[in-house]
DNA sequence: CTGATGATTGTTCAC
DNA sequence: GTGAACAATCATCAG
């Protein structure tokens, strides 16, 4: 045990970096993007007490290869933030903020 | 090298 | 504007 996934206090993080370097999106973003008005659109009833917990049970309930789609984006997503990381290690590397 | 950590991402819904 | 479940992430730092 070292990383509880401790549900809870989110959001709104402070930021500790210069450039603070977001980290990337996760296949769940993408995943979420689409189910998100899949979902909704299938349970136009459920609410996010409903849907919300549905979207994440279907998240699963779809294979490695359902998932392939967004994590595919998900890696993408990654290559993003590597270009903040970039600049976030130049930046952060140099004493003057320009 | 390895382990542990933290920070972040996006959705919906309501007040 | 925020938080909260839902899930993934995964880069970074440190000794």
């Amino acid at each position: 045990m070292a990383a509880p996934r401790e549900t809870k206090k989110r959001t709104t993080r402070r930021k500790k970096d210069p450039n603070a370097p977001k980290r990337a999106l996760s296949a769940y973003m993408f995943f979420a993007n689409e189910n998100r008005d899949i979902v909704r659109a299938e349970n136009p009833d459920v609410t996010f007490g409903q849907v919300g917990r549905i979207l994440g049970e279907r998240w699963k309930a779809l294979t490695s290869d359902e998932k392939t789609p967004y994590e595919a984006k998900a890696e993408a997503d990654k290559k993003r933030y590597e270009s903040e990381k970039e600049l976030y290690n130049a930046t952060r590397s140099s004493k003057e903020e320009f």
